[in-house]
DNA sequence: TGTACATCAGTGAACGCGCGTTCACTGATGTAC
DNA sequence: TGTACATCAGTGAACGCGCGTTCACTGATGTAC
């Protein structure tokens, strides 16, 4: 006897109105914002009942904890294939996570933005966020840099758990950490919307702090 | 006759109202976020009705600006004390600027997290964003770097309409671009909570980051 | 100084709304013999 | 192959809630003569 399994068709059923749940869920993110999320507005828009959408999900924080935890997946995938690439190297990384960005932004702040007192991610979550800096890792542990170490290259030395087990060198543990911070910080300023209107372009900002990671 | 001016006692009276509202607002923010904010709760916590609330706000909207005009006006006071002080530098504003953020998480939030789509600051509130630059572009311009012009210098010295009138050379444009967007990419990561959890200390890495911008 | 009037802060009732969520149900789909 | 039963997707009514906002009002405070 098959175990009521991945192949049913009810079990197909199944997971495609979730995914067209979900699917209504991020447009309605994408036009109001995470926090204006609403179970009956999804399932109105599916022309379906409001309780018709229990079957899916247990209730509404169930929801947006699938959508995190999907977008950490699709960023995770993301970043996975472009170091996978032959000839992938660190600027094919940033290249991919800029994208990643600039194609939603409302999912880059699910996962980077303004987080909600209170809430805390399931661990999963935290193993997938993971799996993005291990790749950050093994790309900076592929091209060594001969810059001196620097301080904070030994409190990352000494505070290095967060990485095991990977074995990068300190200074592959802060260009990864620096990676993230420098690209960040470019990136929400520029989905944020804090760039328009000053006259410049986000891309020129954005390649000279790559530039700057590759230079360290 | 004098005009219903700011010393009548019925004006102080609601000056006094309008800041107690406020502050309870914060309160709120910090609690549960600003998509939380009700004007009904507010008024609830200082024993009045939700009715009252519109004789000093003409709603929920008016409310949340003036909260964000607040903020950007307080993070441009603290930086423009900071730069009064005898002997300030780039130093001295960016652990005043940490320091402002390490304060209120919600209040950098509002000025610099996720964006509620559809809305827009009203153009007061650009200027003061401007005078925030205009501090980091004087304490950039008093200390002129050797190093080489980049390309993102040159594509500054053609897209200076937002630092004008400010004569800042192109590598002053640069790097205070670029204290904005490190210092950003670390505090704001720091604040969401992506660092705890991983061993590591946040104000190291923002040592680290503020260190390769006095190098730049 | 007192009296008449104007201003205005705050109340309470009411409006319509959409929310998340529960519950008992109908009807279609799948399963066992 | 047909029949009996179990599973389960989806409905519609209902619950209680808090929201923003309006309105006509009361009562206190300030102003003019």
């Amino acid at each position: 006897m098959a175990e009521p399994g991945a192949g049913t068709p009810r079990e197909r059923y199944r997971a495609q109105v979730r995914a067209e749940i979900k699917e209504r869920a991020w447009e309605q993110i994408a036009t109001a914002g995470a926090s204006a999320l609403s179970l009956n507005a999804i399932a109105k828009h599916m022309g379906m009942s409001g309780p018709a959408l229990y079957r899916y999900f247990a209730g509404r924080d169930e929801l947006i904890t699938a959508l995190i935890r999907d977008a950490y997946r699709s960023l995770a995938d993301t970043v996975q294939a472009a170091a996978a690439e032959p000839g992938a190297d660190v600027t094919a990384l940033a290249r991919a996570w800029r994208a990643w960005a600039l194609a939603d932004p409302q999912r880059y702040f699910l996962v980077y933005g303004t987080p909600v007192p209170g809430y805390h991610a399931p661990d999963d979550i935290t193993t997938i966020a993971s799996e993005i800096m291990a790749v950050l890792l093994d790309a900076f542990a592929a091209v060594p840099t001969d810059a001196p170490a620097t301080r904070l290259d030994a409190h990352l030395e000494e505070h290095r758990q967060w990485a095991e087990p990977h074995p990068a060198p300190p200074a592959a543990l802060r260009r990864a950490l620096t990676f993230w911070t420098r690209l960040h910080g470019v990136l929400s300023l520029e989905l944020a919307g804090h760039f328009t209107g000053m006259g410049l372009d986000p891309a020129e900002l954005f390649a000279a702090e790559l530039d700057s990671l590759l230079a360290g």
